[in-house]
DNA sequence: GAACGTAATTCCGCAATGCGGAATTACTTA
DNA sequence: TAAGTAATTCCGCATTGCGGAATTACGTTC
């Protein structure tokens, strides 16, 4: 992350490191899975056994994790939870947002997702699908990365070159040898934003799924930037579809919601 | 919290001390407002200002918080949705429920919620409210108490009385004084409970405020117990159309959800 | 532009804190 | 009963992080 390796063993003074290996078990948790033991926690952590212990033992005290009554495993503790609405809490775009994405998701019979720029990915804030079962499940919370999909590609293209200068490091390091190649969709992406007025990711994240992408006109320049996509399966949408209707549908729902 | 100040001493040689003070720091953010100064989290943790300012930069550095561009001040960071997010993907409970929950709030013209006990509170797993604008804004992550609301009520007269012994402590603590008054009240509840199939509380948590609320039969005992409630203002739910109307729903609801 | 007030950062010596290998205990499985 | 596996606990050591005080940075007022 920080490439000054010098500076990096001067400012450890500062950084807390009990702090940092309690959250990395926290973050050992997965979506979906049930409780997990010391051991499965040490292992992905990469912690010694007695550290995961006491680490589990305070986090449970404090109510971040419970521990399953029969099994003595760990889960997530609903303290967590309430951290984690409190994140949306200060979000009030999703207040607005919200209804108009419901009535977007069920006029055009597609998915639409609201989200933000965090480092290489973009955070959901909130998804409203249509239909109710969908194989992958991205979720408020889940991350998609920037390069690759619609609605990253409408984020960066709005971003100054400042921005995008910063974040170069960050994508080639993430993208290592195929960063060029990376980079250079990314530009191309950005003429046909500035074209257009839209971002478009045609099976490029997922196979068969076809997505368009807008970015929200931020209030203020520098505030991190909030962006639009939708998204359905490529057997009910075409490409034409997706240019001519869903496209032009998506820029006005962005109007609406900041006007 | 413990009772017993020898057995504190000892045991706390497995409290990780700083790993407390950190989540302090991330727990003292509330919902719904801006950004903070080092200095307010220093008062509102109570912890000198240096320690905190080590905190925030630990925390910053792994993205559980984020500093705010201009001024300098912290938010919640992005990787603490991730956590949030992780904890409502490990109950699936929720994928059954909502949207049989978001039929009954159509049909009733009436709020919903799903709901976990944690410690003296109710958590709130899920929420469908019947109309967009509610003044008080309880969702997904909000603890209500236990003792005063219909869904708490639900959720205490399914107890086991093992489980009512071991709760009776942390009641006594919080409500004090009142705490004998509390108890008859839970106790009638629980033999109305048992009468009737669910529990009301009608104005008591909040000033015209009306609810009902009962259990889900848990599949295991022991299992941590999830309830549902339905509310709505005075105004337009009197007792009798709560009593003969909604709460009749609410157990039939609930039995869609947990056959 | 100097001077002040406020807030954040940084320094630094001290010792408490938390680390982790190893031993102990608890619980399962053969 | 023994063997195996996983969690907890012990304990000495030195690292780590603490926090008062000094420093820097910033914005405001004269």
């Amino acid at each position: 992350m920080s490439s000054n390796p010098v500076a990096d063993e001067e400012k450890d003074r500062l950084f807390v490191g009990a702090l940092a290996r309690g959250l990395r078990v926290l973050a050992a948790f997965q979506p979906g899975e049930g409780a997990l033991s010391n051991q499965v926690l040490a292992q992905r952590t990469d912690l010694p056994k007695s550290t995961v212990s006491r680490l589990t033992y305070t986090l449970t005290k404090l109510g971040y994790l419970s521990q399953d009554h029969d099994t003595g495993y760990y889960r997530l503790g609903l303290a967590v939870l309430a951290l984690g609405s409190t994140v949306l809490g200060s979000y009030d775009i999703r207040r607005v947002a919200s209804p108009l994405m419901r009535e977007f998701a069920l006029d055009n019979t597609i998915s639409v997702s609201l989200g933000m720029r965090d480092g290489t990915d973009i955070v959901y804030l909130e998804t409203c699908r249509s239909q109710a079962r969908v194989s992958v499940q991205l979720t408020v919370g889940s991350r998609v990365p920037l390069a690759s999909t619609a609605i990253g590609r409408a984020c960066y293209a709005i971003l100054s070159p400042a921005e995008r200068a910063a974040l170069a490091p960050e994508l080639a390091q993430r993208y290592g040898g195929d960063w060029p190649a990376v980079a250079a969709r990314l530009q191309a992406s950005c003429e046909h934003y500035a074209q257009f007025g839209y971002s478009e990711s045609f099976g490029e994240f997922e196979r068969d799924v076809m997505a368009v992408g807008v970015a929200l006109p931020s209030p203020v320049p520098g505030m991190p930037v909030v962006c639009l996509n939708a998204s359905g399966p490529a057997f009910a949408f075409n490409a034409d579809t997706m240019r001519k209707q869903i496209a032009p549908a998506l820029m006005q729902l962005a109007r609406r919601i900041v006007p």
